[in-house]
DNA sequence: AACTAAACTGACCGTCCGGTCAGTTCTCCG
DNA sequence: CGGAGAACTGACCGGACGGTCAGTTTAGTT
């Protein structure tokens, strides 16, 4: 068992700090965050932080890929529970939808892991291809089933993404939120009709 | 004629400071960008930006701003030649990936202005506003012209928006350039089918 | 050439922020 | 209770950056 106690105390108080940067994110953007927002939002000082963290950039990194893995459960979820690509799409934009709509935080720092221009880099966020990765396999195996036109199925997954994101960040922007089914079912439609086949009546 | 000797240098000054700050933003993503950096870039003392300019945040905000004009040139011109709705759609995919493939410089500003999280604030960039406003005003026409369905027409449009912007993020992440053609096909067919009414055969 | 005003420069200032570390407080064991 | 080591703190450092301004160069006029 390698869960001793220090291990257990070290786990909660980086987990308080993730949590603590997250809720900063939220608010001043990924960018703008410092450690001293961190430490304070924490409750700690300065230091602390670099007890339990190797630098900013390090808090910043563990706080998404952490925070990915539950997001991931869900939309793999939402993808394996079977029936038409239709129904699969409906799931992953639902999923997607409410879980923005639950935890703004987590929206923002996903937001900035699709944002490529935060390094100099042009690339990504790694969990942001992964994420990518998995809606093209989606896709594949419904073109594999007669479901989906023969489009390229990476950019397919690309704009599905692009599509589901800025319709959260605009029902993040509005004050007065829509009612959630009404965007769900927009969105299937919108994505739907636009890479499933239709069945044309012969 | 208000145009002195004067006024004309001193557009062309503020026209290369724009420029450079174009090419540096293209380099290194907004947030990065010092005015040391444009000042360089230019070819010119920091202090003598600030002899055009009040502020950094101005010399960007006017950047965009100057930009975006023959930017939105373009795309009126691509809404306004007439034909189906979806030859209206064809032509502004086009345009904007042509566009943007030619001046990635200007791209790399379009993102920064679609990029909601650049400030504290939500916001996204005026004129990035007024592109999405455009937008709205073809899909409405087309609406009351029977050509596509009664979705949101805001939404909508952010939707055709973020579709071609990645769409044009991963060509420019792409080191092999694909044809402008395919891609264009590709957005065009995804947006279409997904919001133009689909005829029935009865 | 001499003079002047406008244009331009870059060293400098105040501020901010990531990261460090000497000193303080807490915890736990003998 | 006492002491040792772990946990924690926040003042401090160095570097970066936005913005300023006294001094220098340039351009135009007489």
């Amino acid at each position: 068992m390698p869960t001793t106690k220090e291990e257990v105390v070290e786990q909660f108080r980086c987990q308080a700090i993730r949590d603590a940067a997250m809720r900063v994110v939220a608010r001043k953007g990924y960018d703008h965050v410092t450690v001293q927002d961190i430490a304070d939002e924490a409750g700690i000082a300065k230091g602390t932080v670099y007890l339990y963290f190797k630098s900013r950039e390090d808090i910043l990194q563990k706080t998404m890929s952490f925070s990915f893995e539950e997001f991931h459960g869900r939309i793999a979820a939402a993808i394996g529970a079977g029936g038409t690509f239709a129904e699969a799409v409906e799931r992953v934009v639902r999923a997607q939808l409410e879980y923005f709509d639950e935890r703004q935080e987590f929206f923002r720092l996903y937001l900035a892991m699709a944002e490529p221009l935060g390094d100099r880099r042009l690339k990504k966020h790694a969990a942001y291809r992964t994420h990518i990765a998995r809606l093209t396999a989606m896709i594949e195996a419904a073109r594999a089933n007669g479901e989906v036109w023969d489009a390229p199925a990476e950019r397919a997954a690309i704009v599905v993404a692009s599509t589901i994101r800025d319709i959260a960040l605009q029902r993040l922007a509005e004050k007065a939120a829509r009612p959630l089914d009404e965007d769900v079912a927009f969105v299937r439609d919108y994505i739907c009709r636009g890479i499933a086949i239709h069945q044309e009546k012969s």
